[in-house]
Order: C-alpha cells, then sequence, then structure tokens
DNA sequence: TTGATTTTTTA
DNA sequence: AAAAAATCA
C-alpha cells in the first residue's frame, strides 16, 4: 500500500443487510477512507447456531441484493469464510485496513465473539467499533426498578414507553469511498445456500421478495393498507393484516427503527389502537432479546425450572404427522403445510400448532423449536425459543394456569369461513363452513359429498383433543416444584 | 395473545 | 334457548 493512500474500514455486515438507517455503515463512511464491505460466513460450530435450511434460503438472495445495491453505489460486497477474527485480521492484512465497523448482534454465541474480537484487534492498535441498530434499544440499559429482569410483558412495554422513540433513522447513503483495489471474495453460488432437496422452497418466490427494497415496500404497503384495524383483524389468518416483516427484521434488511418511526404521524384513520397493538408486537421481539440476552440459555433450556420434570413422550410417528400437517385436525394441518410451502405461518395458527405439539400430543418444545428455526424464513433465536416457551408455559409471562388452545374452537373462531384451511388442505375444501374445523364429526354422507374418506384422503385425527387435554392437565399437575 | 363451566341476560 | 358475561383454573 502506498503511503499516500488512506488506511481503509472495514465494515462487517452481520444481521443488518441493509444500507437504510445503518449505524455502522455511517460511522464508516463517515471516516472519509475507502470501506470495504464484507460478509462472513462463520463456522457452525463458533456456536451461533446452525442457519435454518429457510434462511439459508433467504440469505442467499439477501446477500445478493445487498452486492447490487453497493455496486450501484461503486462498491462490492466482499465475501469469505471461516473464524471471524481469522477473517477480519487476514483482510487487514490484505488491505492495509486500520478500522473495523459493525452493528451489534444480541445473540450470546455472538457476543462472546463480538466482544473477543474487538478487544484483540484494539490490543493491536487497530480501531473497532460496534454500533447498535438492530433492537429498539439496548437490553444492557433496559431493567426493572429493582435492577433486574423483566419477567412479565406489560411492565417491559411501559418501561420501554418511558424510554420514548428509539432515535431516527438515517437515510442509506447516495455516494461511497472506495477503495482502488478490491480484495478477493467468494463466490455466493458455492456457499450452497440454495435448497437441494427437491419440490421444497419452490414456491417461497411467490410469497417473499428477500432485500431491503422489498422490505420498505412491505413496511408501505403495511401502513398503507394493512395497519388500519391492525388490532381486531390480525388475528384472522385469511386476512392481509400482518405486517410480513419478520424475516425482513431477522436479517436486518430494515431496522425496527425505521419501522417504529413509519408508525408516527400516521392519518386519523389509522386507530391509536391499530398501531399502538403493532408496536407491541414489535415490543415483543423485544421483550424475546431481553429474554435472551438475561437467560442465555433459553432456546434449549426451560426458563421455569419446574418444566424440567415434565413427562415428555418420545413419539416420532406423532412428531413426523405434526410436521407434515397430517394430524387430523385442519387449522393446525394447514399451518404446518404453509409453513412447509411459504416458509412461514400466520402468528395465531403458530400459537395453536405450538400448543398442538406440546400439550395434545406432549412433545418436547425444543423439538417444535428446532422444526420451526429450520423452515421458518424469519427463524429468529430469540422470538423462536421464547415464544415456544410461552406457549409450553414454562417460559416468562405464561399464565399461571395451564393453557391449552383448543385446535377446533380456535379454528372456528380465527377462520370462520374455512378459508385458510381451504386453501393450505384443499382436500377438504369442500366441507361446508360448520363442518371445515371437524371433519371427524361430519355425517358420512356430508364426506362423501365433499369426496372425502377419512383415513384415506385426509387424516384422521392423531389424538382426542378432549382425552389428550386431560393427560396434559394431568401431567402438569404432577409436575414437581410451585408455579 | 385461553378454555371450560357457571351464571346472567336477552329474545 | 341461546348468547353474553363472569368466574376459575
Amino acid at each position: 500500500m502506498p503511503v499516500s493512500t488512506p488506511a481503509a474500514t472495514l465494515l462487517w455486515f452481520r444481521k443488518d443487510l441493509r444500507l437504510d438507517d445503518n449505524h455502522a455503515l455511517q460511522a464508516a463512511l463517515d471516516r472519509g477512507n475507502p470501506v470495504i464491505p464484507v460478509y462472513i460466513r462463520e463456522l457452525e460450530d463458533a456456536g451461533t447456531g446452525p442457519l435454518g435450511a429457510a434462511q439459508a434460503w433467504w440469505l442467499h438472495y439477501s446477500l445478493a441484493n445487498l452486492s447490487k445495491a453497493l455496486e450501484k453505489l461503486g462498491s462490492r460486497l466482499i465475501l469469505r469464510q471461516g473464524a471471524a477474527e481469522k477473517v477480519l485480521r487476514a483482510l487487514i492484512e490484505e488491505t492495509g485496513a486500520d478500522a473495523v465497523h459493525w452493528n451489534r448482534r444480541y445473540d450470546p454465541a455472538g457476543m462472546a465473539i463480538d466482544k473477543e474480537i474487538k478487544a484483540a484487534l484494539r490490543a493491536d492498535g487497530l480501531q473497532a467499533v460496534s454500533h447498535a441498530g438492530f433492537l429498539l434499544h439496548e437490553p444492557s440499559k433496559v431493567e426493572t426498578g429493582a435492577g433486574g429482569p423483566f419477567r412479565v410483558y406489560t411492565p417491559f412495554w411501559r418501561a420501554l414507553e418511558k424510554q420514548g422513540d428509539p432515535p431516527p433513522p438515517v437515510d442509506a447513503p447516495k455516494h461511497w469511498h472506495n477503495p482502488t483495489q478490491w480484495p478477493k471474495s467468494e463466490r455466493l453460488a458455492d456457499w450452497h445456500y440454495l435448497p437441494t432437496k427437491p419440490n421444497w422452497a419452490v414456491e417461497f418466490d411467490s410469497v417473499w421478495t428477500p432485500g431491503e427494497t422489498s422490505a420498505h415496500q412491505r413496511l408501505k404497503q403495511f401502513i398503507d393498507r394493512g395497519i388500519r384495524n391492525y388490532k381486531s383483524q390480525r388475528d384472522f389468518p385469511s386476512l392481509p393484516h400482518t405486517s410480513g416483516l419478520s424475516p425482513h427484521l431477522a436479517l436486518g434488511e430494515i431496522s425496527p427503527a425505521r419501522i417504529w418511526h413509519a408508525t408516527i404521524g400516521l392519518g386519523d384513520d389509522v386507530g391509536t389502537d391499530d398501531y399502538v397493538h403493532f408496536r407491541k408486537e414489535l415490543v415483543w421481539r423485544e421483550f424475546s432479546y431481553h429474554l435472551l440476552y438475561h437467560f442465555p440459555n433459553l432456546s434449549s433450556r426451560n426458563w421455569n425450572a419446574r418444566f424440567d420434570s415434565f413427562p415428555w413422550k418420545t413419539d416420532s410417528a406423532s412428531l413426523t404427522a405434526w410436521q407434515r400437517g397430517e394430524t387430523g385436525y385442519p387449522i393446525v394441518d394447514a399451518g404446518m403445510r404453509q409453513l412447509w410451502r411459504h416458509g412461514v405461518m400466520h402468528n395465531r395458527v403458530r400459537m395453536i400448532t405450538a400448543s398442538f405439539l406440546i400439550k395434545d400430543l406432549m412433545i418436547d418444545w425444543r423439538e417444535g423449536e428446532a422444526w420451526f428455526r429450520d423452515t421458518l424464513v424469519d427463524a429468529d433465536p430469540a422470538s423462536n425459543a421464547a415464544s415456544w416457551q410461552w406457549v409450553a408455559g414454562s417460559g416468562a409471562d405464561a399464565s399461571p394456569f395451564f393453557r391449552i388452545f383448543n385446535p377446533i374452537t380456535q379454528g372456528e373462531k380465527f377462520d370462520p369461513e374455512g378459508a385458510y384451511v381451504r386453501k393450505f388442505v384443499p382436500e377438504l375444501a369442500k366441507l361446508p363452513n360448520k363442518l371445515i374445523h371437524r371433519p371427524f364429526d361430519a355425517p358420512s354422507d356430508v364426506l362423501t359429498a365433499a369426496g372425502i374418506t377419512l383415513g384415506k384422503t385426509y387424516p384422521k385425527p392423531v389424538v382426542d383433543h378432549a382425552k389428550a387435554r386431560n393427560l396434559a392437565l394431568e401431567a402438569f399437575k404432577h409436575m414437581g416444584g410451585k408455579g
């Protein structure tokens, strides 16, 4: 490197695959030196957990998208794989960079890695700076009056309300400071993020477009249309009143601050209840990270240790039936098939299907957590673990009683016309509304007329809900300790 | 972010 | 008789 060339800055992209409201990016550009963007495919044994197959699909396109956006600014996205520190050091060596900037992550293993890297680089006289942006507020700055972590959602929400709005988002840069020479990059295709399993994920792109541009389009569409009546309609899986932003958030294609600020100053036609309720959902994500921050084992250990003695069943046939959407309960099967086909499941249905696995089949919530992690495009280590534990009853803010969702009444309540079931379980499409959620109660002539043979064209229920419910209640009662 | 059952209200 | 509200788990 000639002496006259200012030393470059490495901009380390992780779960912040965006140019908009990216504080690390701004800080890197503000130095005025050439900025070299890099994405590192970290080793799985680094402890950051395996990348789910559905999210790998998303990541592939997201990286391609970010790469293109950078190219428009004359920049590039350098791809490397290996242990993060080793890769960064190699790049520093190759480019003569004297600084590394990144946005913080909040999974325990990731935090540990970053802490070590920061200390090691600084010890060598390099600039190593981390920035906020993945959450609305830093978890280290949110605590109860007594100085501990929150265990219940509502007080957590109040505490965040007190903190006020997150900092206003910063727009994407219009110019880049480019180096005269670029380090080598690996090829995205060689990382084999796209699925190899035949006939899976083929419909993902009919529902999703990964990338920052699409994230902003989703947000605009939601603010223009979906958020109206959000509070009353968000629970109906056949209605377009969810934001669809979760997979974009999961990989940081859009910042929560950007979303939060988009809900400020909405017109009168969007009720206060509606946007406040939407913000509450954003804050559930925040609460999940709060829990993970204070309880690093959230995805592997019961948050409430009383559940350690729960008599989980090992039943691979039932687990498979659940995964395939062949339980014989239409709303459960519709949800599981939506997950398989589209890499997503409506929130209400996530609760119903999770409750079914845990309470009706008495299968360990960790089996469900693992399945969702692998098949959801929005798989998030905090939200996924916290939500599964919430449904199990072992998590934070779980009710003092043993909540068991009734798959029939939940279906009838939230999918009254059966539109959702008909879409994902087409073999039941011809059943009348009254029986669409309970084909096992249908008279034989109605089944015949609908072209259904139970046990053949559609499965008989794997368990009787009423009986399964009693067994689960019994097991719950006999758990040791106090609830 | 519930369910089942009992009690009360309304048609 | 059915729907809504209250209650308890």
